[in-house]
Parts: structure tokens; sequence; C-alpha cells
DNA sequence: ATGCCGTGGAAACCACGA
């Protein structure tokens, strides 16, 4: 079974790349980020005629989380994270696929820091950790993936000195994902190649991606049960060199 | 040292991203 994420940086204005993508790799399940459309402006059509049945919680102009998968069942079990009713960003969507349990998230950016968007993402991230602590545990494999907007280390970054204030690597950013890891969670792109330069997000700028000049920040954490089942997980990096590319490339894992 | 590019929505620019 073949899982991936995907921040595809607008659902629609990237729809061609996104049906070539599932087209080509035929994932499973494909958790998607940064939908930037409405609910009622999905694509949920163009993706069904390739074989994919899709839940989504939009919104207009900003975030949207979706899962979409090819023949199983699927039952969503929460579109929100718990701990704050006024937060209305679509940041997180959770379902039970084929048994096993998916969390596909976006977490806040939080630049400029000092600020209060970084003020934001904290507190996101301390909400995402409480929810966490109660999947970890569970019998039923778990695995959290998304866009964390997090180099966890200084491997993830292609010049960590320029990075040491961006609230994407500050050192409250990478303590909370350590907290949240803390819990037993495994990141399965460093279970599998601990010590490899790895990125899945590249700007579009000064041709950042031809200079590989990129961050490791979507991931896929495992609790012990689905860590057990791991079998591959790798980054589809051609896809960031398509013509009209997302800034993010797909990653995905492989499970038993 | 820096949104230099890209998307969406509104309005011929702005907010936002990482």
């Amino acid at each position: 079974m073949k899982i991936a994420t995907y921040n595809v940086n607008g659902v629609n204005g990237r729809l061609p790349v996104l049906l070539r993508w599932l087209a080509e790799t035929q994932p499973d399940v494909a958790c998607l980020q940064e939908l930037k459309a409405p609910q009622e402006k999905f694509p949920e059509a163009a993706i069904k005629e390739l074989g994919y049945s899709a839940i989504w919680h939009g919104q207009k102009s900003w975030n949207g989380v979706a899962i979409l998968t090819k023949g199983l069942p699927m039952e969503e079990r929460r579109r929100v994270l718990p701990g704050d009713p006024e937060d209305l960003h679509s940041r997180y969507i959770e379902a039970s696929v084929n048994g096993i349990i998916i969390g596909n998230l976006y977490l806040p950016n939080g630049n400029p820091y000092p600020g209060e968007k970084f003020e934001y993402k904290l507190r996101w991230f301390k909400r995402l950790t409480e929810h966490a602590a109660t999947l970890v545990s569970l019998q039923t494999p778990v695995v959290l993936t998304g866009d964390f907007n997090v180099m966890p280390t200084e491997l993830d970054v292609y010049k960590p000195e320029r990075w040491v204030n961006d609230a994407l690597f500050r050192i409250e950013t990478r303590t909370a994902f350590q907290d949240l890891m803390k819990q037993g969670w495994t990141d399965a792109i460093r279970k599998l190649y601990p010590k490899e330069v790895i990125y899945t997000f590249w700007d579009y700028f000064r041709d950042a991606y031809g200079r590989n000049a990129g961050l490791r920040i979507d991931h896929f954490l495992l609790n012990p049960p689905m860590q057990k089942r791991l079998r591959q997980a790798a980054v589809d990096r051609h896809v960031r060199g398509w013509e009209k590319s997302s800034d993010h490339a797909p990653v995905w894992i492989e499970i038993e």
C-alpha cells in the first residue's frame, strides 16, 4: 500500500500536474495540502475520472486539505484539529482508510518571526501534539503526514545558517517537532535514510531546484504499529521539474 | 540579504507562501 503527500499549491491551478502525477505513480492514498479553493471548487470530477474518491476541507484562497484514495474504503474521522473552535483555517483532515488512520495536516508557516503568525504556528503545533498523543498509542496503525513547515535538523536545510531566524527553523519550532517525536513517532524518511540529504521543497526563484537549494519540510510520522510495516519511502523529486510544478515535490511511503 | 516566483481574488494590485 502506497501513501503519498503532496502540497499542490493551488489544486485548480495545479490540476494538470496533479492528474499527471496520480496517473503516473498510482498511490493508493494521496494527502493534499494548500488546495487554495473553497469547498465547492474542489475538482472532484477530474479526480474521480482517474478512479479516486476524495474527502476534502476547503477554504477560500488559502490552506485546504484533502485525502484521495483509489478503491479503498475511507471514513472521515475529523476535519478540524481539536482545541480551538475559533481557529477557522482548513489545515487538518483525518480519515480511516482500509484499517489505517491517516492524519493529513498543513502546519502554519509562521513567518515573519517574531510576530502573531509565529505565535499562531506554535499554538497550532501544541494542539497537534496534544491530538497526536491520543493517536500514537493506538494499536491501529497511524500515519501523520503533510506539510509540517519544519526542517527538523540541519541536514534538512541547504544552508542552515541562513535559516536560524526563519519560522520554519527557529529553535522553538524544532523543539516543538522534537516534543512531538518524543511521543514515539518515527520519521519514515530518516528511519530509512538517516544521513542522506533529501529535500521536498525548492523555491520558485533563483533556480533553487536546479541548484538543489531545498528544504525537507513534508514528513511522514508513523506510530509503532505502522512503523513495523514500513518498507520504502521516497520523494518524487522529478515532479518538481515539470512545467507549472508546485514548489513542493510529492513524498510517499510503501507499507506492508 | 532578498519573495527574485507563483497562486488566488479582487481589481489592474495585494496577501500570502517558505
